[in-house]
RNA sequence: GGUGAGGUGGAUGAGUGGCUGAAAUCAACGGUUUGCUAAACCGUCAUACGGGCUUAAACCCGUAUCGCGGGUUCGAAUCCCGCCCUCACCGCCA
C-alpha cells in the first residue's frame, strides 16, 4: 500500500507514475486525499471531545473523593452531553477511515523510473541474454513426451488423484525434483540466505500483508472451514515473518530462502500454455526474500538478479533477462526482472524466475519498520525472487539435453542427482 | 474435540474500577569512573494518529493502544460477553 504522505506531497507525480502501469482510476488519488482531509478534521474533533470527557471524568473522581456528590452529578450531566456529541463524530470517523483504507488498497505500487513504457509482454525490455540454444537431434520431442518415454512424470495419474495441473513425479523424476530443490537451497544459503520451512497455509492477515488480499483471493485456494489460504508462493509466509516488527538498523539486511510447494488456481488459463509442466496448480519453488534499508533496495535488486543469473548459468540453459514494462508488472511491484529459459523442443521462452523490488508497498501493509542511524523510524523495503521455480527448469533440462541414448543432466547437479543419465 | 489456567512494554513480571501508559528487575542505549575487561553509579528507554506548525527535525499538548472485537460505567489493564492464541491434563493421531 502506498503511503499517504507520498500522495499528499505530489498527487500529480503519483498519477503520472500510475499511468505507466495503465492504472484505470487516477481520480482515486484525489478522492483519497479528500477523504484524508476529512479524517484529519474528524480526528481533531474526536480527540478534542474525548479530552473534555476524560478531564471531566477525572474531576468526578476527585469530587466523589471529597464527598461533593452534587457537583459530581452536575459533571456527569456534562459528560452525557459530550458523549452524545461524540457518537456521530465517531461513527463518521470510522466510516471515513474504512473508506480511506478501501481506496488506498486499490492503488497499485508506483513503478520505478527504470520501468519501460508499454502494455504487453512484447513491450518488455530484454536486458541481456546468455547461454546458447542447443541443436537438438532429429526426432526431438517436447518434455511431456520425454516424461512419458522415461516414465518420470505421470500427468494422467495426477488427473485421477486430484485433477489437471497436479502431476505425479516418479522414480528419477521425483529424485530430480529433490536434487534440484536441494541444489537451489544450498546455492542460496552459501550466499548468506537463511533457510526457512514455513507453513503452507496462511491466514488472512498474511495474505493481506504481501498484497494477495483483498484483490486476488480468486487466485488462491481457500480453505473456507478454517479461513486459511494455500500459499501461491513462499513469499507470503516468509515475508510475513517480519509483519508487525520494528527492527534495528543492525538487523538489516535480512536474507531468507525457503523451498515450498506453491498452489495456484490459475483460473482462466487454457490451451498450449498449460501443456505438460508449463503451467500447474501445484509446483515446487525455492524463493529468496530480503528486507533491507530503503536506500539499499535497488542495489540489492541487482545483486539478486546476478545471484539468480549465476544459478541459471550453472544449469547450462539458454536464458534471457527481461525488465517488465508497466503494463506487465504485478500490482505490488516497483521494478521486476523476469528470467526466461529457452525450451528448445517447444521453441519458446518459459518464465522461471521473477525478481522484484516492492519498495515500501508490502512493508507498509505489514508494518515492518526499522530505526535508522538517527533513531528515526522508517519503512524497510522488501524484495523477493524465485531461485528457482522447478517445473519449467525441469522442462528445459529434459528438452534441451535429450539425446538418442537418454537425457544428460548438467554437471552442477551431479553431487545431488548422481552422474547417471535419465 | 473436552476440561482447567493464562495472554500486560525488547524479556521476566506486579497490578481486582480513578493517584496506572503501566511498579520492579533484566536487556539495550548515552554518560561518569577506569590501564583493559568487569563492576559500580547517573540518565534515557513503546507505538500510531492528530494539533501546535507552511516543508524537515526537535520539543510541547491531546487521543488511542495491556491478545482481538463488543458491552457495563462519569471513568476499564482491572467487571461482563464473543472470538483468537498459549500452557496443562484427557481424547484422537503421523
Amino acid at each position: 500500500m502506498l503511503q499517504l504522505a507520498q500522495l499528499r506531497n505530489d498527487p500529480e507525480g503519483v498519477k503520472e507514475r500510475l499511468a505507466v502501469k495503465h492504472f484505470a482510476e487516477p481520480a482515486l488519488v484525489d478522492e483519497i486525499i479528500s477523504l484524508d482531509d476529512q479524517r484529519k478534521s474528524l480526528t481533531f474533533q474526536f480527540d478534542d471531545t474525548k479530552a473534555k470527557i476524560n478531564a471531566a471524568s477525572k474531576e468526578i473522581g476527585a469530587l466523589m473523593g471529597k464527598g461533593q456528590k452534587e457537583e459530581a452529578e452536575g459533571k456527569k450531566k456534562d459528560v452525557e452531553t459530550l458523549k452524545a456529541a461524540l457518537a456521530p463524530i465517531q461513527q463518521e470517523l470510522d466510516s471515513v477511515e474504512k473508506g480511506l483504507n478501501d481506496l488506498l488498497v486499490r492503488l497499485p505500487n508506483l513503478p520505478s523510473s527504470k520501468v519501460p513504457k508499454g502494455r504487453t509482454p512484447e513491450d518488455n525490455e530484454i536486458v541481456r541474454t546468455g547461454g546458447t540454444k542447443p541443436q537438438l537431434p532429429a526426432g526431438s520431442v517436447p518434455h511431456w513426451e520425454l516424461a512419458k518415454k522415461y516414465d518420470i512424470i505421470d500427468f494422467e495419474l495426477g488427473n485421477k488423484i486430484t485433477g489437471s495441473g497436479f502431476p505425479v513425479y516418479k522414480g528419477k523424476g521425483a529424485k530430480l525434483q529433490r536434487a534440484l530443490i536441494q541444489y537451489f537451497l544450498d546455492y542460496n544459503t552459501a550466499a548468506g540466505y537463511t533457510e526457512f520451512m514455513p507453513p503452507l497455509m496462511v491466514n488472512e492477515a498474511s495474505g493481506y500483508g504481501t498484497g494477495q488480499l483483498p484483490d486476488k483471493e480468486g487466485q488462491m485456494y481457500h480453505v473456507t472451514v478454517d479461513n486459511l489460504y494455500l500459499i501461491p508462493t513462499a513469499e507470503v509466509p516468509v515475508t510475513n515473518i517480519y509483519r508487525d516488527t520494528l527492527l534495528k538498523e543492525a538487523d538489516l539486511p535480512i536474507r531468507m530462502t525457503a523451498y515450498t510447494p506453491c498452489f495456484r488456481r490459475e483460473a482462466g488459463s487454457y490451451g498450449k500454455d498449460v501443456r505438460g509442466l508449463n503451467r500447474l496448480h501445484q509446483f515446487d519453488k525455492v524463493e529468496i526474500v530480503q528486507i533491507v534499508p530503503p536506500d539499499k533496495s535497488y542495489e540489492v535488486l541487482e545483486d539478486m538478479v546476478e545471484h539468480v543469473e549465476k544459478l541459471v548459468q550453472s544449469l547450462g540453459l539458454p536464458y534471457r533477462i527481461l525488465r517488465l514494462c508497466g503494463g506487465d508488472m504485478s500490482f505490488a511491484s516497483a521494478l521486476t526482472y523476469d528470467f526466461e529459459v529457452f525450451s528448445a523442443a517447444q521453441e519458446k521462452w518459459l518464465e522461471v524466475s521473477s525478481v522484484s523490488n516492492f519498495e515500501g508497498f508490502q512493508t507498509n501493509r505489514m508494518r515492518c519498520r526499522y530505526k535508522d542511524g538517527n533513531g528515526r523510524t522508517q519503512l524497510t523495503h522488501s524484495l523477493n525472487g524465485s531461485s528457482l521455480a522447478l517445473p519449467r527448469i525441469l522442462a528445459c533440462l529434459l528438452e534441451n539435453n535429450q539425446t538418442e541414448n537418454g537425457i544428460i543432466l548438467p554437471v552442477a547437479l551431479q553431487g545431488y542427482f548422481g552422474s547417471e543419465m535419465i
